[in-house]
DNA sequence: CTAATGACCTAATATAAATTAGGCTTTTGA
DNA sequence: TCAAAAGCCTAATTTATATTAGGTCATTAG
């Protein structure tokens, strides 16, 4: 079977991965946006993989592509990330003997000294993080206005996005129904770290999750 | 849930097969093809088949439907109809005395006062009517021009188009190979009922076929 | 009996999707 | 080092698909 070049083996995947989140083959359209090119580009690739005999389609026919012989799911590396746990109602002990599991994660999101910490509570859903999910945080002891950080304020360990206008300082739930954390002058705030990913708590092949136990979870 | 109509629960039934059959959802024309109808009646079952809840789709995509709630295979009720024998070279005694066995057919293509013939010849075989195929026919002595009919042509029973242009009357075979049978002034044609459904000869569950003996079939 | 539905149709129209043409870089292999 | 191939683009065009409009006819529930 003939290799794929990047951006080819970059189109299969989504069409894989279209196709499994609309229960049907995508259209030449609907690639370019995913991939963010034209769609004479993706034309093109389709004809590639065809003539490679990765993929099979019928002559101007909407959502006709087949595809033949699958990818390996995303072959970027994964690497491990030790899920540390919280102490439940002060500060979080971010050593490794604390860690109650693992998740991996892919390596090209990973900068610096990371470590995730397993979500509790609804207040970024909008920010697609929910009940469940790990949080992957790079311990950073600063971090900028429109971040999604994990800080400490007073003796409570959140997940927040920081909002900074000037002297004004706010945490931000992303969910409509819940109210921002403003930080007086007086409020101890420390940044723990700046969230660079999400994983889903869902346990699947792409997705591997391991924990020991399940204590000290981060209110958000 | 609410009921579906015959024409709905056949157009259901229309799209899980091509759905399976392509490996996709069958667009709004290969639905009307594969049923014998135009597009926009397809269009109109569409419409009632998502009220109804039955499917889901997205406005002006193609190949957008999803089977919400799958029929059971083929839940349109069968009736028995039975098969009548002939005496070999005269009047056929469409009588019940004359049964020699019954086919189950699909109640929603009956009408009237119907029987059903064992088919014996190819004579029709472009129009899918093959030897030991049963074909249910409605009891009646007139038929328009394009209709399948069975009609007796002196002594001989027969199932053929009927093709009339005027004066000129025409009992056409299916099949390129053989000669239409041309009605002349002094010729006796019997109408004698109206091809509505054909059995596949081969006897399945969907499909049950029971005869007592193989007498009297019909010559095409 | 009658109005409402359902199930069709033809003829258009509107929109989505696929495809072509022609040109411009960048990569890549001989 | 240089031509071919890969990857992209814009602008049109063609074809497929969905949809609307405005009827007919038959069936069905009141």
């Amino acid at each position: 079977m003939e290799q794929l070049t990047n951006a080819q083996n970059t189109l299969l995947q989504a069409i894989e991965r279209l196709k499994r989140a609309m229960g049907m083959s995508p259209t030449v359209q609907e690639l370019a946006v995913e991939l963010g090119v034209k769609a004479p580009s993706v034309f093109e690739g389709l004809k590639r993989l065809e003539d490679k005999g990765y993929i099979r389609r019928q002559a101007r026919k909407a959502r006709s592509i087949e595809v033949l012989h699958a990818q390996t799911p995303d072959k970027t590396n994964l690497t491990a990330v030790p899920v540390l746990g919280m102490v439940a109602a002060g500060q979080p002990i971010l050593a490794l003997e604390n860690q109650i599991g693992q998740v991996m994660v892919p390596d090209n999101v990973l900068r610096g000294k990371c470590f995730a910490l397993k979500v509790q509570g609804d207040s970024m859903i909008n920010a697609d993080i929910f009940e469940g999910d790990y949080v992957v945080v790079r311990q950073q002891p600063i971090a900028e206005n429109s971040d999604i950080v994990v800080a400490m304020v007073g003796e409570e360990t959140t997940v927040k996005r920081l909002s900074i206008e000037g002297e004004h300082i706010e945490l931000r739930p992303e969910n409509q129904k819940l109210k921002p954390i403003i930080i007086g002058q007086q409020d101890e705030l420390k940044i723990i770290g700046k969230v660079l990913h999400v994983c889903s708590g869902v346990d699947t092949e792409a997705n591997p999750v391991t924990t020991k136990q399940e204590i000290g979870d981060v209110e958000i």
